[in-house]
RNA sequence: GCCCCCAUCGUCUAGCGGCCUAGGACACCGGCCUUUCAAGCCGGAGAUCGCGGGUUCGAAUCCCGCUGGGGGUACCA
């Protein structure tokens, strides 16, 4: 025999291994088990998905896996649609369930019974799998992956309950479908060779497979709830904005070149390339989600803000005058990582406070000429109450870093706040000089 | 046990043989600005590229081994 060809031992079992690219259009599948909420890990593989599909004028699909069918599912099924399209992410043509399929499925084993692939074996239908050789695939981010045939061991494809399994019923959908592209979460690298089987028997061409890290929480293990948010309606709840999201979800196991992360979502479409998706997994950092977050409140437009802000608030079920909170809002914007930081940081505005006696300490004096000046500040605006609470720490001889402090608490309630000057124009003269007041006497 | 994958600052990453005395970002530290906090600007610290062998004139980059982590090994997905 000839000892080149005896080398390639891969070249015997080519047959299933030989995928050509695919020469149509694009086609992908996001393919969520109805378990529960999103899971950003799993959001992050389906913006993959959805990236390379929308930017190279390919069709994204949303597919079910589900094997059991309960109450709960079409609950969750709502929730998974929500999430995405909250997120930015849409899907082409009808969301389709695996289970709708199962007929189908169990047609495919008979068949595959009747051509000797398979077998039945105590009332399932298993595969053949060949001992000898190796199976593998040449991977859009991993590069080339082989299996020894060994391993792979006759994996039943129909249960004795007639339900198909998920090895089975994955490959098959994706050939009904049509997809040309699996690109998927790293834990599904060893299902793949017997996919891959499972598509042969069939008489089936494989997609390209692309296997992209997995994204672990801030321990290395599996991203979970005691690493803080995990589903998307958390960050959502949190005030986190969807292009923040997506902008930091897609940096994770992908970058664009060396310096390059704030990205809009037609950027990231354009951009995106299997090539530059890493191998190796990602953790989640929740403080370069929260500067990012940041980066775009900020870089909202002066009439976006407030709207984002109303529309916020409302859906967490604050009832706050809508006419203030969009006053409020361009004195937050620069200030605030996140919607949902709003409440602590403006409430002051919204009721009443309880500025702590110790900050209020020795300060009597000021709050008291304070609150004398604001009387006569016409009209009671930003501009004019600068003026007045200026002349009042000339007049003490302070500084305005020492006198402004406890009148800030004396009137937010809080060491931290917005511009004094602004704050105390929303206020009101009326509120201001009673919390000067209330203040005044505790201090005392 | 066996099979497969992964391994660059604390974190996300750039790097695909010489451009690297390893670049950027978050976080961190210091300064400026300043009514607080942020933001912004300037500066700093932080990686013997997991370890050990090779290959090469030259390796973070290629090869082998090891260690560590992850996944699989189901009539789970």
């Amino acid at each position: 025999m000839d000892p080149a060809g005896a080398r390639h031992v891969g070249a015997v079992e080519h047959a299933a291994s030989i995928r050509p690219v695919p020469a149509g259009p694009v086609r992908v599948r996001m393919a969520p088990s109805p378990t529960g909420l999103l899971h950003v890990g799993g959001v992050r593989t389906f913006l993959f998905n959805w990236l390379y599909a929308r930017g190279r004028g390919g069709e994204c699909l949303l597919r079910i896996e589900n094997t059991d069918t309960g109450r709960e599912v079409a609950e969750s099924v709502e929730q998974i649609q929500r999430s995405l399209t909250w997120l930015g992410i849409d899907w082409d043509g009808p969301v389709t369930f695996q289970l709708d399929r199962a007929a189908r499925a169990r047609e495919e084993a008979q068949r595959l019974v009747a051509e000797g692939a398979a077998y039945e074996d105590e009332g399932a239908i298993r595969i053949r799998m060949p001992d000898e050789g190796a199976t593998g695939w040449d991977d859009a981010v991993k590069g080339r992956i082989e299996f020894p045939n060994e391993q792979l061991e006759d994996l039943v494809l129909v249960r004795s309950d007639g339900r198909p399994t998920y090895n089975f019923a994955s490959p098959l959908e994706d050939w009904l479908d049509g997809i040309t592209h699996v690109i998927r979460g790293d834990d599904h690298v060893s299902n793949t060779p017997k996919q891959i089987r499972v598509l042969g028997a069939l008489g089936a061409q494989p997609p390209v497979y692309a296997h992209v890290p997995n994204v672990f929480g801030t321990d290395g293990k599996k991203l979970s709830k005691r690493h803080g948010a995990v589903s998307l309606d958390e960050f959502r709840a949190d005030g986190y904005v969807p292009p923040a999201l997506l902008n930091f979800l897609a940096l994770l196991g992908w970058s664009f070149d060396d310096r390059t992360t704030v990205m809009s979502r037609d950027e990231l479409v354009e951009r995106f390339t299997l090539e530059r998706v890493g191998t190796s997994p990602a953790t989640f950092d929740y403080e370069k989600l929260r500067w990012l977050n940041g980066v775009y409140l900020r870089g909202m437009a002066p009439g976006e803000y407030p709207d984002t802000l109303v529309a916020y608030l409302r859906e967490r079920g604050c009832d706050w005058d809508e006419q203030r909170i969009r006053a409020a809002a361009p004195l937050c914007q620069e200030k605030l990582a996140t919607l949902g930081e709003f409440p602590a940081f403006a409430g002051f505005l919204f009721g009443p406070v309880e500025p702590g006696a110790e900050a209020l300490e020795g300060a009597g004096r000021v709050l008291a000429e304070v609150a004398a000046a604001l009387e006569a500040v016409e009209p009671f605006a930003a501009a004019g109450v600068e003026e007045a609470l200026r002349s009042v720490c000339d007049r003490l001889g302070l500084k305005p870093r020492q006198a402004f402090q406890p009148i800030r608490v004396a009137v937010t309630g809080s060491k931290v706040s917005p511009g004094l000057f602004e704050s105390i124009e929303l206020l009101g003269r009326a509120e201001t000089l009673a919390r000067l007041e209330a203040a005044e006497r505790a201090a005392t």
